[in-house]
RNA sequence: GGCCCUAUCGUCUAGUCCGGUCUAGGACAUCGGCUUUUCAAGCCGGUAACCCGGGUUCGAAUCCCGGUGGGGCUACCA
């Protein structure tokens, strides 16, 4: 086996608040191109900014991932041989990296206010200036610096970029993307609390975890040259680079809190399946070569390419979600769409046999665009159910069109003394045969019968085959359901 | 303001590297039809796009230049 090849990659998010669904595709990436490169997906999380953590935070970035189906093969949960996969539990080793680059004069102690920083900043805008540090703290010899540190004096450690020349990247998704120097600015790469920033931090841990392939979002792009000299600054090969694009919401900014339930576990909250949110996720910035676009996971990981990705930003339209996840939800069996349904589920009155719950299902499942359309969907077949929406029911719905209040009441009570009188057993084909049988015969049109009767069994206009229905509910259900609306029918 | 990325139907995209087969293909959405118990699902069909301006060329969505639009970064946040 070839050592050299070995793909690693890794998702790095930072624990503050809830997973964001940007955060999740990435992930997908990731997962997809260290799953057909039999390579290692690793979870570290970027916890180094103390003041913006969120308790509880990497549990539900683990809950997500998991979730999703993408769970990492190391990580803080599951371990393993670059460990700890917690940025704030590896502090010594940035600071011994930093400490090397002073040593080699690639980076210094700045202690300058941010008051003096702010006004820098303002007049290099005002000057039309590319904004950056102006090295004022290099100017500081080793002496002074020594004397003020330890003083206690607030310091932080910048990086010595040069001031010339330039630094060419070659990304794996926008191939050449050149910077000069003269652009950059000497970022902070270890605060004065002694935590690294994320420059410093990202690149230490690539490097240490033989991280082969970074794979992250655009916002990044700026700062890989700034990666770039770390690795050279601290004598390392580089892995390689791809930058995704962002999602955008609809209004093309940035997908945020704004745009409604971004946060990646929302989705499942609200009735969405995990092979549906991949399978539309995917598709966002990347597409198979044929025409086919309903993807299993297996192919997924077979046909993905990352060069393939395209670099333009994408907009998250959950129309096309939802039909996924309608599509998805159609093609489980009964079985699973009753698993499914559980956590959902606000049955009027108490559960009824499992079979016959999942008849029901199997009727309604064309109709389920989310799994929190089970009540919605399901609980008309409960009698308590039916009650309840009988008392918001409006009787112009069983008027079929061209047709009238008193012609529909008599058709109703027609069919209600013929499936009163009807002895044989309540198959949905006999039903079928007999009733259009009798239909016929009496000289009715079968709309004239079956909608009302459709509608007056499930009170809504959208419902399945009505003859299942009729078997489903049984005799005596489906005589005390027309009473009622002939009742309700004769007072209107 | 500076730097960087980016630009095909309303949306996600194929095609762009290697110009002609693109009167620009697919999916979602939308509209119409079929089927049927006027819904859903399914099937069939329609509307709908190469950001603009120059150039190169017999020929440009595809190559070059310049605009414009959109986005990101510009923190002791990641």
């Amino acid at each position: 086996m070839n050592t050299a090849s070995l793909v690693r990659v890794r998702l790095a998010p930072s624990p503050t608040g809830e997973v964001h669904i940007g955060t999740i595709w990435v992930g997908l990436f990731n997962w997809l191109f260290a799953r057909q490169h039999s390579g290692t997906f690793v979870l570290r999380i970027e916890d180094t900014d103390r003041k913006r953590l969120v308790l509880g935070s990497p549990q539900r970035i683990e809950e997500a991932l998991d979730w999703y189906g993408l769970t990492p093969d190391e990580g803080p949960r599951q371990g393993g041989p670059y460990g700890p996969y917690v940025q704030s539990q590896r502090l010594d080793l940035y600071q011994r990296y930093a400490a090397e680059l002073l040593d080699r004069q690639k980076a210094y102690y700045c202690f300058c206010t941010p008051a003096r920083l702010e006004t820098l900043r303002q007049q290099q805008q005002a000057a039309k200036l590319p904004p950056r540090y102006d090295k004022h703290c290099t100017t500081l010899t080793s002496e002074a610096v020594a004397r003020r540190r330890s003083r206690g004096e607030s310091a932080v450690v910048r990086i010595n970029l040069p001031t010339h020349g330039s630094i060419v990247h070659h990304d794996l998704i926008r191939q050449r993307v050149a910077f000069r120097f003269d652009q950059l600015d000497d970022s902070v790469i270890l605060k004065s609390d002694g935590f690294p920033t994320y420059h410093l931090a990202v690149v230490v841990d690539d490097h240490l975890m033989a991280i082969s392939h970074v794979i992250r979002a655009e916002e990044w792009l700026p700062s890989v040259p700034k990666h770039l000299w770390l690795y050279q600054a601290l004598r390392w090969t580089p892995p390689k680079f791809a930058h995704v694009p962002l999602i955008l919401g609809s209004d093309r900014k940035k997908l945020s809190k704004r745009h409604g339930a971004m946060p990646a576990l929302a989705w499942r909250d609200q009735g969405y399946r995990p092979e549906a949110m991949r399978n539309f996720l995917v598709l966002m910035g990347w597409h198979p070569k044929g025409d086919e676009e309903v993807l299993s996971t297996e192919e997924m990981v077979k046909q993905f390419h990352l060069e393939d990705v395209n670099p333009a930003a994408a907009i998250f339209d959950q129309r096309k979600l939802d039909w996924f996840n309608g599509w998805y939800l159609r093609h489980l069996s009964d079985d699973e769409l009753w698993q499914a349904v559980q956590p959902f589920w606000r049955r009027p009155g108490s559960a009824r046999p499992r079979g016959w719950e999942l008849r029901a299902l199997g009727l309604a499942k064309d109709r389920f665009r989310r799994l929190t359309d089970v009540d919605e969907l399901m609980n008309v077949y409960f009698s308590a159910g039916w009650d309840e929406d009988l008392k918001r029911f409006s009787v112009v719905t069983l008027v079929p069109q061209d047709s009238s209040h008193r012609r529909t009441a008599e058709a109703l009570r027609w069919v209600r003394q013929w499936l009163s009188d009807y002895q044989t057993a309540w198959g949905v084909d006999a039903l079928r045969r007999d009733m259009m049988t009798a239909i016929a015969r009496v000289q009715r049109t079968n709309v004239e019968v079956l909608w009302p009767l459709r509608v007056a069994l499930t009170l809504r206009a959208g419902s399945p085959d009505v003859f299942s229905i009729l078997s489903l509910l049984g005799h005596e259900e489906t005589v005390r359901r027309l009473d009622q609306i002939l009742t309700l029918l004769d007072r209107g």
